[in-house]
DNA sequence: AAGCTTAATGAAAAAGACTTGCAATTAGTG
DNA sequence: CACTAATTGCAAGTCTTTTTCATTAAGCTT
C-alpha cells in the first residue's frame, strides 16, 4: 500500500497507462517523470528542462507534459504568474489539492484543506453545470518575508 | 446608496482616487473604465482594446489596467488560460468574488459563495503567513455544452 | 533480428500576451 | 499661457507555449 503523497508513480504506471493506447514510452517521458517524482511542489516546464540538462528539447518537455496531463499522470497548477507548473499525481489519487504561495519569495506550501464539496455540488446544480471542479490557491506573506 | 454590483464606478471615483497622487485623468483611462463599467464579466486587455476601436494603443490599455489595479479600481482574474481578465471593482466593495467557467464555450457565471474565511485564517496561522487571500474559480460543463 | 508503421523528437520559426525604451504628447499646475 | 512631469504611441523586446516538418525511434509483425 503506497503512503499518501508518495509520488512513487513511475515507469510501471506509465507503461500501464499507455498500454493499448497507441502511445509510446520514450526516454524523455521517463526522465520527465523521474524529475517530477523527486519534487515536492509544482515546477515549470522550463525548470524540468534545466534539471534534465539538455538531455531533451524544451519543446519535448512541453509536449510530454501536455500528454501526461491528458493521461492524468500530472496535474497542472496556476500560481497567477502565467507559468504553468506541474506536479505528479500520486497513484490512486486525483491530485486535487491546493497551495499557499508567498507573494514575496514565492515559497510554496501544500494545503490539505479544501473547498466544501457540498457547496461545490450546490453551485453546479444551481447553474446547470456538470463535472465541476475548482482551482483554489492561497497567497500571502510568509513569516520570513513579513519582517524583511 | 449604490446597489451591490452596480458597476457605477466612473469618472467621479477616478478623479477622487487620483487626486493628489501625481496621477492624471486621461482620455484612455476614462474610456477603459467606461468599457469596463458596461461589462458583467471579466474581460481581457485585448477585448477592451477592440471595444475601444483603435482609439488608443493596446499598450496603453495594458498600462492603464495595471495602474487601475494598483489603485484598486479594477480586479484581475485568472481563468487558467494565460490571459488576464479585468473587472471593475464596485465602489465600497473589494471586488472579491468567484466565477464558474464552462470548459467548452467559456461562458462565465458569477458566484457569490466563497471559501470559508475562518478556514482561511486557520491556514494562514498554521503556516505563519499574513495577509492571506485566495484565488478560487470553478470549471465545468454548462448545460448547453453537455448535450452538444 | 530485421522490417515496417507511425508516434515522438529536435530545431527553427511562429504565435500570443505582456513589457520596455524613447521621443512626442498632454494633463494639470502655477 | 507656459511649464513640468506623467502619459501615450510606436517599435522592439521578453517570455512562455505552440506549430511545422523533416528525422528518429518505439514497439509491433514476421
Amino acid at each position: 500500500m503506497a503512503p499518501p503523497h508518495s509520488h512513487e508513480h513511475g515507469l510501471t504506471d506509465l507503461t500501464a497507462k499507455l498500454r493499448g493506447k497507441e502511445r509510446r514510452i520514450t526516454r524523455p517521458r521517463e526522465q520527465i517523470l523521474n524529475v517530477l517524482r523527486k519534487e515536492l511542489h509544482p515546477i515549470s516546464a522550463k525548470t524540468i528542462h534545466e534539471k534534465l540538462r539538455g538531455s531533451c528539447d524544451l519543446v519535448t518537455v512541453y509536449r510530454s507534459l501536455k500528454m501526461l496531463e491528458t493521461m492524468s499522470m500530472v496535474k497542472r497548477f496556476d500560481f497567477g504568474d502565467n507559468i504553468a507548473r506541474f506536479e505528479m499525481v500520486c497513484s490512486g489519487e486525483d491530485g486535487h489539492h491546493h497551495h499557499l504561495i508567498c507573494n514575496e519569495c514565492r515559497t510554496v506550501v501544500e494545503i490539505e484543506e479544501c473547498f466544501d464539496p457540498i457547496m461545490e455540488a450546490r453551485i453546479a446544480r444551481k447553474h446547470g453545470f456538470r463535472n465541476v471542479t475548482h482551482q483554489l490557491e492561497f497567497f500571502g506573506l510568509c513569516s520570513s518575508c513579513q519582517t524583511a
